[in-house]
DNA sequence: CGACAAGATGATATCGATAACAATTTGAAG
DNA sequence: CTTCAAATTGTTATCGATATCATCTTGTCG
C-alpha cells in the first residue's frame, strides 16, 4: 500500500522536539535562554522585536514549551484538579463546563478525573492529582476516605465541595441540600393534590447525593402526614434507564395504587416513564412520575418530565471563581458555603389534568 | 455557626506537604533519598524491611510524591493524552472507558480533553498537552489543523487516530468507516423494502464522522437507485434531540411520502421520535426513524431504536493496547491500521408490521 | 578460606525551565 | 553633558526527583 518514492516529507524526523530545549531556540536566535523563557509569558518585559524574533525561531524549529521543567522551577503547575463522579451524565458535564469557562484567561488548565461513584476510586484520584501537584482542587460530594481528607488537608490547596453541602467541609462549599430539593418537589406535587407517593432510587449510600434525596423524600412525606412513603431501591448508583424501568414495575406490583412516584434522577424517570408506556399505561393518567436533574432528554421526551432543575453550570463557574479568589488573596478568606439556586420544573408527566399540553 | 472550642484538630497544618521532599523523608528515615525513591518503585531494589520504614514515615509525615520532580528527571511523564469531540456523549465515555481499562496497571495514567468538536480548540489542546510531554497521545478522527499535524509528527510519541479511518493516517489507526456503516444501514433497510429515505445531519462539516456517514447514505441511495436522498441539515454538530425534533418537521414538511428517516446519531433520531409522537404520528406506522450508534436511551425509549452498534469500548481498548504495543516495541511497528466492528441492530422504529413487539 | 556474584545502599550529576539578582542600554530631565 | 530611572537582557543557583556509577554487605562455592 506504501509508496516509497512519495515526494511527501510530512514526517519531520519525529523525535526531534523531544530534545530541543530552550536553551537551543536560544542560541538558533542569538538571546540567552531566560530571554526565550520570558517571551513565553505575556508579562514579562522583553522587547518586541525580540519576542517576535523568538517566536518566529520557535515556530521554524518546532519547539513546543516543557511545563514539567518550567513548574519545577516556578513552584506553579498550572492546572486544577476535578473529580467527578461520572463521565458521562450531562449535570456533571455542565459543571465541568461552567470549571473550564471560569479558568478561561486564567492561565490554569482544568484536569478531570472520574471516581465512578466510589469513594476508594476517590482517593486513588486524589493521591494521583497531587503527586502532579494541582493549585487547587475541585471535588463533588462531601464523604471521602479518611486518608483522602488528610491529603487534602495537608496539600495546603484550596479545595471546593460541590454539589451538596458536606457536615463538616474541608474549606469551601459550592452547592445546594439535595434533601431539600427533593424535599420541594414533594411540597410542589403534594400541594397539587397527590397523596400516595413512591420513590425509587439506588441501593446504597454510594451516591450521597442519592441518598440525600431519598431522606429528604422520606422526611417531607412523614412531615405531611402522608404515610411512610412506598420506597423501591433498584441497583447499584448510579441507576440506569433500565433499571428505572424494572423499579417501577416492583413498585407497581407492591403497591398498585401509588399516584406519583418520584425517583433519584431524570434518567431512571425516563425509563420509568417508557415502561410504564410499553405496558399500555399513559402517564400521567394512570401513574405520575418525576425526575432530578432536568437533563435535556426530560424536555424532548413524551411525555415532558417533571423535575428538579439544578443550576449545575453555576455551580461549576462558582466553584471555580471561589478558588480563583481564594488563590488569589492568598487562602485568607477560606470556608464559606456558596449556595446554588434549584428549580421546581412542572411537566406533563406530572400534570393532574392527565392531558399533556398541546 | 463556627465552634472555637472545638477539639477537633482536623487542620494538621495545611501546606506542610508542599515543603516536604524525599530528603526530608529520607532524613526521617535514616537513608538516602534514593533509597526513598526507590522504595516507590516496585521494581527496585530495595530490602523489604527498609521499604516498610520508609513507607511508614511516607504514611506519618503525610508525603506525597512529587511527579513534576520525578518526571523531569526520568524524561517519563507517566501519562497518556486523549482527546475526545465531546464530554457528554456515552460514546465516547464508553471509548474513554476502553481506554482506562487498558491501561489499568500500566503506570500510565490517562488525561482527557474536550475538544468540542473543534479543530482549533483540538490544535490548543495538543499544544498544552504537548507541553506536558505524554508519552502518547489518542485522537478522535483524522482531520487536524496542519499546525496540530506539525505538533504531533515532531512530538515523536506514538499517535493513534480513532473512530474513523483517516486518508493520510499520522501514525496508527483505530476506527471504522462510518460511510460504509450508514451504507450497511441503508442496505438493510432497503432489504426490508423501505425505498423513500431521508437524512439527519448537521450543517456543516466540523463533525467529520457525520459527514462520512451522510456520504455513505448519499452514495448507497443512489446506488440503490433509490433516487436522490432527501437531506435535511440542522444545526451546527453535534446536533442536539431538540434540534432531530425540527428537522423531522422540515424533513416531513418538503418530503411527505418520506418512509423512513436516517440520522447522523441516536440523539437525533430520539428527538425525531418525540416530535413525531408529539404530533400524532406513529412511528414506525406512519415514518419510520433510525440512528446512529447505539446510545442507551435506544434500547430504552418507546419505540426503541434502530440503530448501529459500535464497539465504541473495543475502539478505545485496542488504541490503548497499540500505543503501549508501539511504547514496548519501540516505535517500530508503526502506521498500521485496526478494523473495528459494527452491526446493525434492528429495532421497533423500522419495524414493517408497524406494530411494536409486544 | 578466598573470591566473586548478587543484593542493598549511597554520592553526584542532571533533567529543562525559572527566580533572583546583576549588568547593560536607553532616554529623559536638569 | 551628566545623572538617574526605566527598560531590556544576561548569569547563576535552584526546584525535587532519578540515572548512573560507586561502594559496601552478605552469602555461596570450590
Amino acid at each position: 500500500m506504501k509508496n516509497e518514492d512519495e515526494p511527501k516529507d510530512k514526517r519531520l524526523k519525529p523525535g526531534d522536539a523531544q530534545k530541543l530545549t530552550m536553551a537551543e531556540v536560544a542560541k538558533y536566535v542569538g538571546v540567552s535562554a531566560m530571554t526565550v523563557s520570558r517571551a513565553f509569558r505575556q508579562d514579562a518585559s522583553v522587547s518586541e522585536e525580540t519576542r517576535k524574533r523568538i517566536m518566529e525561531a520557535v515556530d521554524a524549529l518546532g519547539y513546543v514549551l516543557d511545563l514539567s521543567a518550567g513548574s519545577l522551577s516556578s513552584r506553579r503547575s498550572g492546572f486544577i484538579a476535578a473529580l467527578v463522579p461520572s463521565i458521562n451524565n450531562s449535570n456533571f458535564s455542565d459543571t465541568a463546563r461552567g470549571m473550564t469557562d471560569a479558568l478561561q484567561n486564567t492561565g490554569l488548565q482544568l484536569l478531570l478525573g472520574y471516581t465512578d461513584y466510589s469513594a476508594e476510586k476517590e482517593e486513588e484520584l486524589i493521591e494521583a492529582m497531587l503527586r502532579r501537584r494541582p493549585e487547587g482542587i475541585i471535588l463533588t460530594g462531601g464523604s471521602h476516605t479518611a486518608r483522602a481528607r488528610r491529603m487534602l488537608v495537608k496539600a495546603g490547596i484550596p479545595v471546593v465541595e460541590t454539589w451538596e453541602l458536606p457536615e463538616d467541609p474541608i474549606n469551601q462549599v459550592v452547592g445546594f441540600s439535595n434533601s431539600e430539593a427533593m424535599s420541594l418537589l414533594v411540597r410542589t406535587l403534594a400541594g397539587q393534590g397527590y397523596r400516595k407517593f413512591g420513590y425509587i432510587g439506588g441501593t446504597t449510600a454510594r451516591d450521597t447525593r442519592g441518598s440525600q434525596r431519598r431522606s429528604g423524600f422520606q422526611k417531607t412525606v412523614e412531615e405531611l402526614g402522608l404515610g411512610p412513603g412506598r420506597m423501591i431501591s433498584f441497583g447499584v448508583p448510579p441507576i440506569t434507564m433500565e433499571q428505572g424501568g424494572q423499579a417501577i414495575v416492583s413498585l407497581l406490583e407492591r403497591w398498585p395504587d401509588t399516584e406519583v412516584v418520584l425517583c433519584v434522577s431524570d434518567l431512571s424517570a425516563f425509563g420509568a416513564i417508557m415502561e410504564c408506556t410499553r405496558r399500555g399505561m399513559k402517564v400521567p393518567r394512570d401513574i405520575a412520575v418525576a425526575g432530578f436533574g432536568d437533563y435535556e432528554i426530560s424536555s424532548i421526551c413524551h411525555p415532558r418530565i417533571t423535575t428538579i432543575n439544578v443550576d449545575c453550570y453555576g455551580i461549576g463557574r462558582q466553584a471555580a471563581a471561589r478558588l480563583l479568589d481564594t488563590l488569589h488573596t492568598g487562602e485568607a478568606t477560606g470556608d464559606e458555603i456558596t449556595l446554588t439556586g434549584y428549580k421546581v420544573v412542572l411537566r406533563e408527566s406530572t400534570d393532574r389534568n392527565g392531558a399533556p399540553t398541546a
